[in-house]
DNA sequence: CATGAATGAGGCTTCATTCAT
DNA sequence: GATGAATGAAGCCTCATTCAT
């Protein structure tokens, strides 16, 4: 690292900013430690970037228009709702294997965004979450899709998407390509499958029997 | 809040650092913050805790404990893998809906503590979901399930529950235990459904086409 | 300098401050030089301020609002325009003496305050000379006075003090009762002599030939 | 603003240097911001200014020659301590009146020089209110003044321009001449007038009473 | 001449922690 | 137990200045 001068220390600080944010956090990330990777001195960041929140803020809006467009493509000339799911899981679970650190940092750093870019960033994760349970819930309509909860199916997808962009390497036994379809057909099989096999457990009132803390007053993350 | 004195004071500020660590983060939090809201001022905390990260750490592991007894107490008597893994999910989102706060924290402040707590937190993690995946596996090993990927099965579970942990309102449209339900309906189908919906789509390559960050150089949450 | 902890801390940078914003101007003074001269480190400064600016406009405040309240009390029982008018300059000028630091501050600093509280300072300020003013201009009513221009008497008053309060010193040649007392005699004089002496010269051409910068648009201090 | 390229870049840097020094101060203005007001980058600046501080000096030496310059012009031909006075008076506030931000600038920002450059202003200043002084000192001895204080009439007309700087505005309801001829009007009122009308009050006992900050140690100006 | 980028110094402020009272 | 005050480390950001292009 620590590569000296050139055009490119824009592209550079990014980067680095990326690495730091998607392992150690935003707030425990230091403009000190990404001039340090750049090999720059601090105060020469700002010939780059505006603020720090900024860079944070370029990062998760750039990833999130990425993913969007992503989806879009990739839905492109697909009618019926099984294929389209199919195509969106792929695409999500792939873009969020392929662009793992920017994705996770826009899933996980919404609080250090202040009032007006986080709306932002909601606007833009709100909008794609709808497409996606839109495809489900036209399967829904159409008959194809057994399982009731649109909803639940959506966060499903979602919740796969960004845990997958916290383990996933490039060099892990499993390909991109792998993950994806294996998790395109865990969903699918869950969606197609009329049958609900075995009884509810009762486990439910044990684990409300214990005291818990007081009801949440807002999600963490928007 | 800010209840004057007394004994409870200790678990006023615990209380406050669960509020606070999952409204905005570890790192977000000042002890200030947690002072004033227990309506104290900043130095007395220190009759309370030993040190802000002690405090944090404290939570995680007293949630992650309760989590891994409260699935074994759940599965005592269960045999069969698939009831095996119905008790299991219902318990696991149960438990992420219950106690939504304490498990966001768990599951996002990792790398916040320092590495000998940390890896404790890893090391109880771990197990517990070790014994989730050794159910999936055992219901692959007897047959019950189709689903080729036992270590990605596991994963949604864990997904899925984080998730729920982020959105889980008790005062919701669903309850605890519908919530719970329906996810373990969603995942035991896709568990039981001996067919593969849906030829996979040529999503990937799109993907991959684009111009990429470097590869992850480790998780960010250990 | 540097006298260790005690209570008076708060009190020591209050004065620290007057006398380096007197000397140095509030920008070119630091919070650096404020700690090293109570004997404190930077950051306890904060055990005692809530920031830089409120430091100043608290300064700033008082003195005007000292100011008002001597002058209020010098006035009462006066109510011949002669004598008020000599009582309040009498009063004006030794406070600018015996105050001077404070008062030099709060004449130059005014643009180093934010709007909000510039306006404060400002009302107050605006108070007092339309007190000043008022007498004046009841001199001239009734008769007493001869000098026509009530406002440009009421600013010479104000520019005196100021100037005062930028070179008098306790241990200067004259007292702080000689100063004022002089001033008061020549801006009496000016108020009661009924002649105008001299002529007008013609220099205004000359000045205004030459090429000038073009109009203010705010004057610098409100 | 902001025009373009040219030869008079220099010129504009010193105007935008005149205006942003005269309304925020020399401490508050900002390379950037001058070059932002000429319509040029920052480091562009140095092809037209050595330093900002050289900048500083120039502006207040050009205008400390200047004033002296005007003076002995409209002195010229003048022998009569009256006339002469009066001729130095309105001298004196019409070029305050007419270079008001310059002047200003000069009067209040002494303190921004370093040593060096801020004797060779101090020596430009005291030898223009030493002749200042002079004329008032020959009326004094010809008996044409009766002001006892010739030190404090020189102040007062010192004051009395600086205000003026701070506060005219060629649109203002006032014309330049105007308030030079008022002035001079009130100071040789001030200085013809033998009797003190109305005695000393009794003010000056209660403003000493109050507790006061300790003695200064320096002017702030020089 | 203008520019973009680098730099070093420094500015204000926050924070977890300690400790005497 | 609670408090106010002190501390040192660090954080983000700004600025005048330099210099290669």
């Amino acid at each position: 690292m620590a590569t000296r001068g050139g055009p490119k220390t824009a592209e550079a600080i990014r980067q680095a900013a990326i690495d730091s944010f998607f392992l150690h956090g935003y707030e425990a990330t230091t403009l000190r430690d990404l001039a340090g990777e750049v090999g720059v001195k601090v105060g020469s960041l700002y010939n780059h970037i505006s603020s720090k929140e900024e860079l944070l803020f370029s990062i998760m809006s750039e990833v999130l228009r990425d993913l969007q467009a992503e989806l879009d493509r990739a839905l492109e000339g697909w009618t019926a709702p099984s294929e389209r799911l199919r195509v969106a899981i792929e695409c999500h679970i792939a873009f969020h294997a392929h662009r793992a650190k920017e994705v996770f940092i826009g899933n996980s750093e919404l609080r250090s965004l202040a009032p007006d870019r986080r709306a932002v960033i909601i606007e833009l994760r709100d909008a794609y979450e709808h497409q996606v349970r839109t495809i489900v819930e036209e399967g829904q309509a159409s008959g194809e899709f057994y399982y009731p909860e649109p909803r639940l199916a959506t966060f499903a997808i979602v919740a796969i998407g960004t845990h997958v962009s916290s383990w996933y390497r490039p060099d892990g036994s499993l390909s991109l390509a792998e993950v994806a379809s294996a998790y395109a057909d865990l969903l699918l099989r869950a969606m197609h499958n009329p049958e609900v096999q075995v009884a509810p457990g009762d486990v439910l009132a044990a684990v409300e029997a214990d005291n818990a803390p007081d009801a949440p007053e807002a999600a963490p993350a928007g």
